[in-house]
DNA sequence: CATATTTTGTACCGCTTCGCATTAAATTCT
DNA sequence: AGAATTTAATGCGAAGCGGTACAAAATATG
């Protein structure tokens, strides 16, 4: 269902390709202050080519925030795999957010939602919809965990899950958002081993 | 030393005021999507008496960020008041910022500096190095109480001053991000008090 | 009162912005 | 082969951008 030929003009380039492109320039400058030429150039696509196949600069945006959803989503299912202690399941998320959140030319990005979307998140509608849904899809994913954590007595029979899991959430948005202040390395890992021990403290070693 | 008069033509403007209107233009828009005519239209100066009082955007929106951050340090230290438990000391740290974060016209605007100045840290240094100091000043006076509450014992002594300043600091990120992405203040409140219970749950109740 | 100095307001500059109209090119369908 | 359809490339255009030149206004100084 993926080769059935369209009639006209094929396109000459990969949209997966061309929408990464894309997401690299909002991930340094912005939603705001990427133009539609950064856009053109990085992707190597001119204006009416991305016009034509994203919309406009608020749909490709948007695009790639989702795409970003996504793929954090996939990574974050992956860091969580049951089999593995509480513990080294939130270590992997961490480590995995840290891998993506220090790369950077310039400076260390951060993450794409908290590092852009935010900003835009008061004026635009859609843009606070997508970061919403992302933050609570994310809290959602771990509080999955942790409620199995406390079924598996891994977790104190009290403790709360939901609450943890936004405490857990709110260590990665930390991270993120220090990551882009500039923090070192050595210092966001050592706020991601705390938060590992802060939130597992009463999880039994096995 | 204020009243030295000037020769020239006198100021019709208070440049304080001013300084704050155009604080919450680029609180709800951000840096870049922020113009010198809303800037001028907000503080009712032209853009000239703008350029002449402030310098250029850059310099005026670092004067806006800088006051934030002298603003939000003395809330700080106002709230960390030794002579209370340090649950309500972080209990009025995070009530204060929530009274702020919740504040917006379209939507709740969080964090001037986390929601408008991580955007831009990537490629303006300035404002990276502002926002670098900001958080680690923030960190650095959360740090001074826990310590203090360390050597009174009321917190165990093997706890680590710094790390559960980071986490505490890590809360009021997550807070600040979570108001400008929509959610509600019930549950930015609920997160706000389990934070306060998971990092001071070693504390004593006295 | 004249001069120097600073602020104010108007108007404008060159540049960039986003989006689109238009034409050429490449492919499928008939 | 020719019509239909889709994409590609050029380039434009109206609006907005940040910043400033310039002259008028308001004050202090001599």
């Amino acid at each position: 269902m993926k080769d059935e030929k369209k009639r006209g003009r094929p396109r000459a380039f990969d949209a997966k390709a061309a929408l990464a492109k894309a997401r690299d320039v909002f991930w340094d400058r912005g939603f705001a202050a990427a133009s539609l030429d950064n856009l053109s150039a990085a992707t190597k696509l001119n204006r009416p080519s991305l016009y034509g196949a994203f919309g406009d600069k608020e749909d490709l945006y948007l695009d790639t925030l989702e795409g970003y959803r996504q793929d954090g989503m996939d990574a974050l299912a992956e860091a969580l795999d049951p089999s593995l202690q509480l513990r080294d399941n939130l270590a992997r998320v961490y480590a995995g957010a840290l891998a993506v959140y220090l790369h950077g030319e310039i400076a260390a990005r951060g993450c794409l939602l908290i590092g852009t979307a935010t900003v835009e998140a008061v004026e635009h509608e859609r843009v606070r919809e997508v970061l919403g849904r992302s933050l609570s899809d994310f809290d959602g994913a771990i509080e999955k965990r942790m409620r199995l954590a406390v079924e598996s007595g891994e977790l104190a029979e009290g403790a709360d899950p939901q609450m943890l899991a936004m405490l857990a959430s709110a260590v990665m948005h930390s991270l993120a958002v220090r990551a882009r202040a500039g923090d070192s390395r050595e210092t966001l890992e050592e706020i991601a081993s705390s938060g590992v021990e802060l939130i597992c403290g009463s999880a039994r070693q096995s």
